[in-house]
Order: structure tokens, then sequence, then C-alpha cells
DNA sequence: CCGTCGCTTCGACCGCCGCCGAAGAGTCCC
DNA sequence: GGGACTCTTCGGCGGCGGTCGAAGCGACGG
């Protein structure tokens, strides 16, 4: 009767939503945003489930092709595939509802503001550190937004002289080079895509900002605090935490 | 013991997935990006649900934020709740993976080539037609690359030319005017944002393009492969469907 | 005013999926 | 080689949620 030997294709939203619509795989890919790679182990204990549980969902979402996974002696290390994955996980997550979650310690409380002040989103700086760089660059005419966001001529210049390469290898054509990425403690915007990165990866090497540990907070150091005031003209109520 | 008088907000990943993670809630949603208002009963036949089904499909989605609607009479209309939300789903659309879908009838086949060919996305074109005339624009230099996708200055007095206002009520400053839209048949980028709805409202209104019934195909017109021909330089084979 | 139509509510069913613990395979280190 | 550790497989449990049909409500139109 029917004819299934003709097929057409259409986007599956339904599967690729079912990777992230449950809490503990969702709890995976948001502590994945930091870029690092992390074992099994390690995502199971944060999420709270047993080792087995942790396995199952590992499977899928590298089935799904939203991990990758690389195997080295017994551990087995899982990372976000792509940085497309991140960016589409990012913008989710902006626009996800605010959920309360109970905070047990005076430390996870100092955490959580300083996670609000400046954190690692993939590749680049969030947070509303990000957000009072981005709004700075844009006063001292640096990007601009008339057309989508850009670097303008000065901002080249700006990056050139922080000794940032503007042009890091290009992979295609058309990958937006200045992205904007939605804060999810902020309302506002910061600066993603690959120049987003190198602002980043220079803050870091030139020791404006340190990693915490093994999350995604980052602190802003004095030499930091004291290179964004004479850089972008920063303001010391932008320059701290809550 | 605890102490639940402290709370810190966190995304609900998991609760904005789920919303999409069902097959036809993901219809609806996929149905809805062509812009328009439907009633549930139309997105009840489309996905091939009972109507109490639909409904409460319905009350989730607008609960969620993702839909608005709209009573009229004993109809009840939603539609997309928000440029945003439509930008969200496009963006998950794009990096789902492919459906394998059985087509029933030869109308069906020639329905998909042409949903393939040009198409709605919410407020602008999207298929091959929409990347060809991305391409061709980025070739006569209207749009730029190097910094993020850009409007060039050519690019402005090319819209001026075909009485297109390129500046058409900015409600955000930091909204992206143009932005690029992965499609999801071809691989490339369209034009989207501010610069890609008001480029589709002036194909519409010159009857370049015309709506297909009540569907998201769009059918391009002998002037508009004319006009395309002679102001972008657009070849033969990129004005044919299939 | 009564039939039709669009939507809603409710109850019941059923299947899927996330969870765990136990057992096992592979790795590392002493 | 033996013990500790990481991850995996499997079976079984339990609950959430998508589905429908029946019944009801409100709006529209003859």
């Amino acid at each position: 009767m029917t004819s299934p030997d003709v097929y057409a294709e259409e986007p599956d939203l339904a599967a690729l939503a079912t990777l992230l619509a449950d809490r503990t795989r969702a709890a995976f890919c948001l502590a994945l945003l930091d870029g690092r790679a992390w074992t099994a182990t390690e995502l199971a204990r944060l999420a709270g489930v047993a080792p087995s549980t942790a396995t199952s969902h590992l499977h899928k979402l590298v089935a799904g092709g939203l991990l990758a996974e690389e195997r080295k002696g017994r551990h087995r290390y899982v990372r976000l595939a792509d940085p497309d994955i991140a960016e589409m996980i990012e913008g989710l997550a902006a626009r996800a509802p605010q959920r309360a979650v109970p905070v047990r310690s005076l430390t996870a409380v100092r955490r959580h503001r300083d996670l609000a002040f400046a954190r690692i989103c993939y590749d680049h700086l969030a947070g509303s550190l990000a957000v009072a760089i981005t709004d700075a660059m844009t006063t001292e005419g640096y990007l601009a937004w008339d057309y989508g966001p850009t670097l303008t001529a000065a901002g080249a210049g700006w990056l050139r002289e922080l000794g940032i390469a503007d042009e890091p290898s290009e992979p295609s054509v058309y990958r937006p080079h200045v992205r904007t990425c939605l804060d999810w403690t902020e309302q506002g915007l910061h600066l993603a895509g690959g120049v987003g990165a190198s602002v980043f990866r220079h803050a870091v090497e030139a020791s404006w900002l340190v990693r915490v540990d093994d999350t995604r907070v980052v602190r802003l150091t004095e030499s930091g605090r004291e290179a964004l005031r004479l850089r972008l003209g920063l303001l010391d109520e932008a320059l701290t935490a809550g």
C-alpha cells in the first residue's frame, strides 16, 4: 500500500532536545562549558548519581554528537565535541528559566557570587565583568553595532597594541569572528567568537585573570584590575564582585 | 539541619529542553517557524494527534514561554512568543540530526524539494536560494565577514537603492541587526536579523517572492528571477529548485 | 434555539527512561 | 600478583509523561 522506498529528511529537533532534557545530562553539559575534559567519575560526583548512571548518560551524549571522548588508561575523558556545540548550549542556557537551588555553605554562596562576576564560557569570558568589558570596548569605539557586532579599525589596532593576533587561523570563511553571547547572570551581551577567545587567552597569559581550581570561576588579579582601568577606563564598581 | 532559606539561581537547561524533547511539540514549533499564528486544531492535524493531546502540549509550551496565545471566539491562536525564541529554535534545528521521514505522495516529494529551495524562516528567507543570495551579496561586496557578519557601506547603499530602509526602528541597541542563520538543508549560512527580515519583506512586497498557501514554502516569480539576476548576478542554476 | 464546531478537562492506560546495586573487565601501582 | 580504582553491563524497579476517548463548555450560525 504505502511506498516506503521514498524518504525525505527533516531535522529531528526532538532527538536533540531529548539529550538535554534530563537534569543529570544538563548538569554534565553545563559543567563541560568550562572547556575542560572531565572524567566520568568527576561528572557523576558533580551530579550526584551512581557511576553506572553516568556511564549510560555519557553514552547517549557521545552517540548524539554533543560530547567527544578520549580514553586514557582506565579513565574516560569527555569534553564538548565542538565550539559550535558550546555555542548552542550557551544559547539555550541563556534563555532557560532560572531554577532556585538551595545553597548549603557559606563558601557556596561566595562561589556563586564569583561565578556571576567572572566565569569561563567555553573559550571566552562571561559574567558581569565580561559585560562591562564589552560595554567599555563599545564606548571606546573598538566595537560597533550598527550592522551586526563588529570590530572597528580602532579595535583592531587596540588588539594589535595588546599583542593579540586578530586573525588566529580561520577554519571556515563564514564562521563569525566576532560574536556575542547572552549572559545568564547579567542581562546583557558579552564578546564571544574568535576575537572573544583571543582576548580571553591573552588576559590569562598576561595574568590579568587566573582560573580558580577546577571550576568555571575566574579571578581578576590586581594587575588585571589595573590594566582594565588603564586600557578600557573601567570603573572600580565594575571591577569587583557583587 | 540544612538551611533552606538561602538559594542561588541556576539556568534550568533541562526544563527548557524538555519542552522541545517531544516529537509532537517539536513538530508544532517547527511549523510555527513560518511566523504565522496557527489554531490548535491545525497543529493537531499536522502532528497527527487528538485535539485533547494538542491542548495539553500547547499548555506546556505557553507556560514555558515559548508560545504566545491569543483567544478569538472559539479559536485559540498560538504563535512563537518572540523572534528570539524563533532564533533559538532555528539554531537547534540546524544542529539536529536528520530524520528520514517516509513520503507518501508525489506532491509531497515536490513540496519537499520546494522547501529546500526557498522557505520562510520566521521573518526571513531560508533554503538554497537564501544561501545563494547571501553568497552573492558577499561577492558583490555588500556583506563583509572579516570581523563578524556586517553590512558594508556599499551594501547599505544597495539597500537604499532598492528602497529598503536599513534601520527599521531598533528596539535594543545590542540586538544584532545583521545576523546569520544556519540552514538545515544547505550547509551554509543565510542572512537573518533585522536586515534579513527587511530584505525578505521587500522581496514579498515587490512580488519577487510569493508565499504558497499556508506552508513555509516560498515561490520565486519570474520578475523575482529577473531581479536577482540583474541586481546580484545570480546564475540560473541558483534560481531553480532541485 | 438547537446543531455544529473548537477547545478543554478528566481518567485510564501503557511504554519509556532514569535510577540503582551487583557483578565483571580492564588499568594502575605497590 | 594482589588490591584499589575506573568504568561497564545487566537486571529490575519505579515514576513520569504522552496518548486516547468520553464528556462538557462556550461560541458561532442557521
